[in-house]
RNA sequence: CGCGGGAUGGAGCAGUCUGGAAGCUCGUCGGGCUCAUAACCCGAAGGUCAUAGGUUCAAAUCCUAUUCCCGCAA
C-alpha cells in the first residue's frame, strides 16, 4: 500500500514510525515549513520531518497544500491513501479525492466530541471520564468525516496533558495499523457522525492558563494537569510569573483567602479558591527550574495571606 | 546576534552594586530529651563560589571569553 503521510507535531510521529516499522511504502511525508523556534530563534524542523529524514523519506513542506504545483506533485506520487495526523492545513477537495482510498485522519478524541485543534487537553480540562482516538475518512469539514475505527480509554483523573498526549499518540499509531488493512479489504462500514452531539476543542493559547482563583478548586486542578507541560497554568507572585505544575484539592475551605496563601506547612502551601483550598505541590518561578514546594519554601518563605495575582491583568 | 533571569556544601536561597575570614533554611551523620515522633535540644561532616583567562596586596564579588539551566517571545 503506497502512502503519503501528512503531519507536523510530535503527535504525528508514533503513527509514522508504526507505518515504517510495518514496512508500508511511504512515498513521501508532507509537513509544515520550518519555523524559527526556541530561545535563539533558530530554524527548527517539525518533529515529523526529523523522523522522515531519519528514514530517508522524501519530505515536502508546501506553504499551502492547495497550491496547484504541489497538487501536481501529489498526483504523480499516486498514493493509495493519504494519512493525516495533526497536519495543520485544510485539505482541498482535489486532494481528498485524489487517492484510491481517500484521506484518513487520526484524531485524538471520541468523535463527534472534541472536534478541532486541542482535543487531548480539553478532555482533561472538561473533566471527561473517557477519551480515545478516532480514525475517520476525511471530508471538507473540520473533523466531520465518517468514522472508520475508534478506540477508547478511561481517564483516571491523574493524567497530564503530556502523559495523555503520549498515550493517545501511541494509540493512534496502533489503531492506524489495524485500520489500514481493513480499509483496503473493504471490511469497514463508515459511520456518520451525529452532528448534534459535536463539541469543539478550541486551540490553546497562553492566556488560557492564567488561574482564576474564584473558580472551584476542582476546575483549577484540572487546568493545572491538562495544561502541563504546555501552555502551563500560572499565576503571579510578587510581580513574577509563577507556573503551577502540580496541585491537589484540599478537604478544607479557608474563608476570605481567595487568591491568597490560605495555609503553609513544611512541604506545601494552599491557596484559597471559589470553594475548597488548592494545595500546591510543584511549581516554577520565572527564571527558575520547576521544583517541589518544599524546596521552594526553603528559599522563598511564604506567609498566610500573601496574595497572588496582585498585579491587575 | 529577538528580550530577560540564573549557576554558591546533597536541596532551595542570601551574599555580588559599595572587593578584605563561606552564610541562611533544610537534608545527612552522631548524641540527648521523650511512652513516642516527621517534634524539640546539643554537636559534626560536607563547598576549587559553573569553566578559562585578566585586574588587585587581596576576587563568590570588578573586567573579558566560554559552557550549561530557565522565563518571555515566536
Amino acid at each position: 500500500m503506497n502512502i503519503v503521510y501528512m503531519g507536523t507535531p510530535d503527535f504525528a510521529v508514533p503513527a509514522l514510525e508504526a507505518l515504517i516499522r510495518e514496512k508500508y511504502n511511504i512515498l513521501a511525508v508532507v509537513t509544515q515549513p520550518d519555523k524559527p523556534k526556541g530561545r535563539g530563534k533558530n530554524m527548527q524542523f517539525p518533529p515529523v520531518k526529523e523522523t522522515a529524514l531519519k528514514y530517508d523519506i522524501p519530505v515536502y513542506q508546501p506553504v499551502k497544500v492547495r497550491n496547484p504545483e504541489f497538487i501536481e506533485v501529489l498526483t504523480k506520487l499516486q498514493p493509495d491513501v493519504i494519512v493525516v495526523a495533526a497536519f495543520g492545513q485544510i485539505l482541498p477537495k482535489e486532494i481528498l479525492e485524489l487517492p484510491k482510498y481517500g484521506c484518513v485522519n487520526i484524531h485524538a478524541s471520541l468523535l463527534p466530541r472534541l472536534r478541532g485543534a486541542a482535543p487531548i487537553q480539553w478532555a482533561i480540562l472538561d473533566g471527561d471520564k473517557e477519551c480515545g482516538v478516532t480514525i475517520m475518512q476525511m471530508n471538507e469539514g473540520l473533523d466531520t468525516g465518517d468514522i472508520l475505527t475508534m478506540q477508547k480509554m478511561t481517564l483516571t483523573g491523574e493524567e497530564t496533558g503530556g502523559s495523555l498526549f503520549d498515550a493517545l499518540s501511541g494509540m493512534g499509531g496502533e489503531l492506524l495499523l489495524e485500520t489500514l488493512p481493513k480499509l483496503q479489504k473493504g471490511e469497514i462500514t463508515p459511520i456518520k457522525q451525529n452532528d448534534d452531539e459535536a463539541t469543539y476543542a478550541r486551540m490553546l493559547n497562553k492566556t488560557i492558563g492564567k488561574l482564576d482563583f474564584s473558580q472551584p478548586a476542582e476546575k483549577l486542578e484540572r487546568y493545572i494537569r491538562g495544561l502541563n507541560p504546555w501552555p502551563s497554568a500560572y499565576t503571579t507572585l510578587d510581580g513574577k510569573t509563577l507556573k503551577i505544575w502540580k496541585a491537589k484539592v484540599s478537604d478544607t475551605h479557608t474563608e476570605g483567602m481567595q487568591g491568597a496563601v490560605a495555609s503553609v506547612s513544611k512541604d506545601a502551601f494552599s491557596i484559597g479558591t471559589g470553594d475548597k483550598d488548592l494545595i500546591i505541590l510543584e511549581l516554577q518561578l520565572e527564571g527558575k527550574k520547576r521544583m517541589d514546594v518544599a524546596a521552594f519554601l526553603r528559599g522563598y518563605p511564604l506567609e498566610a495571606g500573601h496574595r497572588f495575582d496582585s498585579l491587575e491583568s
